[in-house]
DNA sequence: CTGTTAGCGCTTTCAT
DNA sequence: ATGAAAGCGCTAACAG
């Protein structure tokens, strides 16, 4: 039980590590000239359901636990043609809202035995090509997508790949695949319908300046068309810093609505993070809220349900929308294996305003 | 020019998706034979720097764009034996601290054309164990960590390994490679020396439950060590909730922290985030930050900056320390590139103490 | 500048 | 229950 040692320099550097035979160095016939068995039986020992006898499956995992060998997926998903990965596409990973469909969408794919090849578009759409065109070259089995709007390029990928997509959080017009996502849009009317039964009239509202921030762009389309509806001007709108929005955009735009609107009775902002901004920018100008001015953001982040007073806010379920893009992806790789047809179908997540302490 | 339509039937089912030939029908043969030419040719079209002759390259490079060739990755690593992966690991991705220093490492290695295969312990060694195990699966080039503290199934996986291994955001004792960090237990006693500054002397510290979370135990112990030199209490110490330490944490921890010792006049907690949270809870109770109770956290996050009153914190470059683990990763494998004996080195990351509003 | 040959480590398929 | 042969798509190495 020694003859398989110093293969090569690098298993001896080790202090007192005997057996770390370098991964990699070690295959599966390694395994199998070891064993006394074919390379066949070995890749049969390693999957639980295949035949092989319980005496040669013993002795076979016992030689793998001694050597380290640690199987190479290359080689696996060469000879099967399926890669195991998902690629998984968001706007940006410093983002909980995202982060958390992330961590729901990994949660369900970890179960079926797939890992994700996570990217972030940095709310840009050709870095979203560039990040689709570098993810297919590993062949994913499905990807997922933040979003409706992509580039010509983008979709051609797309179309060749041949592999079942989902888009998320948002409605597109004209889906690729599956949806799982909601109306910004309607979420946006849903805010200023809730500002407008408090009482509040001379609404305005803060966004970011990203044209490639379309949930963004929806939520402003949906103030607009719910205050023009309600008949209260529609037109107070701020656009301050790019994609992604953050805090520190908060104080900026409410200066510039102070400005521009001095009577401004409420602010609706695109994000609870530039409402958790502005908020605090109240706070340090003396600017009672929700008296003076009430503020309402979107995302239901922890810093609106912690800060103080709470933040009125819009509430959708992330991680139950990276759980459902995944089974939607899961449901249309079972029904390609099996052959069968399957309509993409779109899944509506709800949303609801949280009402907080600020409006 | 449209010998090559419908190779299956997937091909036809694009409305007007004329030249969407399925990605992975194509092979490198297929544009060969298209462009009367071996594949060794085709694939040397295809990297920039190999010898073709410019009008060869162009016909190539046509047909490629014309049918939507895109080479499979797979093959091409079982063929060079080098995967293009790098693995990473953090805590949580859902923490921007950590987040921004997968931003800052994903920018080095795409420079670098190496995609990351990241993973998301959630503060688990055993979780973090089993995404090793599945990740070297996938033969990447290196591996990033968090932390020092590793089960030792990683470390002997790690061993066998033999890749560049780089640890971040701590100063391990017995590092397994290049390390990237600073010393979580000097930033802990540099908080309380700065309350210390400003005559605090009943400090209290709010900590998570989890013994996973190293650099927050080793915070933990910096600020016993500090208090201990500086002669006031440091027994002084609450534990609420589990990792990930959250918002929600502070208001509970505050909470406790009064209860047993209600003279308290400065309270470090683990993370911004819980002292944020501690933070709005004081104001909705009406304590005074900073007069009666002086709040510190750690990370520097934009809530800090942004909240009012700012929040007294310990900064780290979290993006730089990405930066530098990629490059440490880098530079360890050019060094086996070439073939040279690289000693791993580690990389003292700077903090600070930025004075905010409540300290 | 271009082509040929061989092979990467595994699984599929077919035999036994 | 086990083995042998073939091959997945690409590139290194060598030949021309």
């Amino acid at each position: 039980m020694a003859s398989r040692a110093g293969r090569n320099k690098a298993a001896m550097s080790q202090p007192g590590g005997s057996d770390a035979s370098q991964i990699g160095a070690v295959t599966m016939q390694t395994v199998a000239r070891m064993a006394g068995v074919s390379a066949m039986t070995v890749s049969r020992a390693l999957k639980s359901d295949a035949s092989v006898s319980q005496e040669t499956r013993e002795r076979v995992l016992e030689i793998v636990r001694q050597v380290g060998y640690v199987p190479d997926a290359t080689a696996r998903v060469f000879a099967t043609r399926r890669s195991g990965f998902i690629a998984a596409l968001v706007p940006s990973l410093n983002n909980s809202n995202f982060s958390d469909t992330v961590h729901g969408m990994s949660e369900a794919f970890d179960a079926a035995g797939l890992q994700m090849l996570l990217g972030d578009t940095e709310y840009s759409l050709s870095r979203e090509e560039d990040l689709i065109r570098a993810f297919l070259q590993r062949r994913p089995e499905a990807i997922v997508l933040t979003g409706g709007a992509h580039s010509e390029g983008t979709r051609k990928l797309l179309r060749s790949a041949d592999i079942p997509i989902v888009e998320t959080w948002d409605l597109p017009k004209e889906p690729l695949g599956d949806v799982v996502g909601f109306s910004n849009e309607e979420a946006g009317a849903a805010i200023v319908r809730h500002l407008h039964a408090r009482g509040r009239r001379r609404i305005g509202f803060v966004g970011g300046k990203s044209s490639f921030d379309t949930r963004g762009s929806q939520r402003r389309a949906g103030f607009k068309k719910a205050a023009r509806a309600l008949g209260i001007p529609g037109d107070r709108v701020v656009l301050a810093g790019h994609s992604p929005v953050s805090m520190t955009q908060g104080p900026e735009a409410l200066a510039a609505m102070l400005a521009r609107w001095p009577d401004v009775d409420a602010i609706v902002c695109v994000s609870d993070l530039s409402a958790f901004g502005a908020l605090a920018e109240c706070q340090r100008r003396g600017i009672a809220v929700p008296e003076r001015i009430a503020i309402a953001g979107f995302g239901d982040f922890e810093v609106a349900r912690c800060c103080h007073p709470r933040l009125t806010t819009v509430a959708f379920d992330c991680a139950g929308i990276g759980r459902k893009a995944a089974e939607a992806a899961l449901a249309a790789l079972e029904a390609r294996a099996r052959n069968e047809i399957r309509a993409p179908a779109t899944v509506r997540i709800p949303f609801r305003v949280v009402a907080g302490e600020t409006a």
